[in-house]
DNA sequence: TTTGACCTTGCCATCGATGTCAGGCCCTAA
DNA sequence: TTAGGGCCTGACATCGATGGCAAGGTCAAA
């Protein structure tokens, strides 16, 4: 399929889907005239990435736990490294969430000393 | 005092007091010659701007409450609209803290199902 | 053949605190 | 007079997912 029914099947913007491809994120065949091609697969792929992305993922580590991934609700399967990575986006992500507390208890306590 | 004098007795640097200052955040004379002149509140005014950014507002709102703020340690004295600018920013905190619990969540789901 | 829908690449913009650099002025000590 | 340090403005870069535009190629239907 081309681009824009990919596009329209997943709701992903050819301008994304383009960008996704740029980073390494999904496959696309060319036409003979460079039109992009996507299989069936492409869709799923493309839900996979959403997913990924709304859990707080980047594209630099989706691009490297994507091989990873099963379904369209994701799973992961077993690869070396895939833990480590994920574990430590959930720490980063822990540290983020604890910055925010911070921040946000600091504001809380100009607020409450009258 | 010049600003390599206020950033030193800062620890902000002169590039950072000449932002704030196009921000309008923090005001400067100009001595004859166009420097900036600082007085010794630039000094607590300064701390004050940092402590507001670390506590995780941005300038634009800083702008709006820093007229409220007394002592190194801000507090807030009444104005007029100073209550709902600041629960706004709190509720958008909540937000984020929120959205990245979400996010979190979701990737530990993904990692907990084998 | 023309129209119109689709595709291509490449570039610019966003947001915001901050760093860095260039080109040039000011002032003081040697 | 020169060296050197401080200051000035203005501009560009950062990070990352995303939007948008322009110029141009492709193709099918009318």
């Amino acid at each position: 399929m081309l681009i824009g029914e990919l596009s329209r099947r997943t709701g992903v913007s050819a301008r994304l889907l383009r960008y996704y491809e740029a980073q390494g994120l999904l496959d696309a065949r060319r036409d003979p005239n460079g039109y992009r091609s996507y299989d069936e697969d492409s869709v799923v792929t493309v839900r996979q990435i959403r997913a990924l992305l709304g859990a707080g993922l980047s594209t630099e580590v989706i691009r490297e736990v994507l091989p990873c991934v099963r379904g369209e609700r994701p799973e992961f399967e077993w690869c070396a490294e895939l833990w480590d990575i994920l574990n430590g986006e959930l720490a980063a992500m822990d540290a983020r969430i604890d910055d925010l507390q911070r921040s946000r208890g600091a504001l809380a306590g100009f607020l409450s000393r009258p």
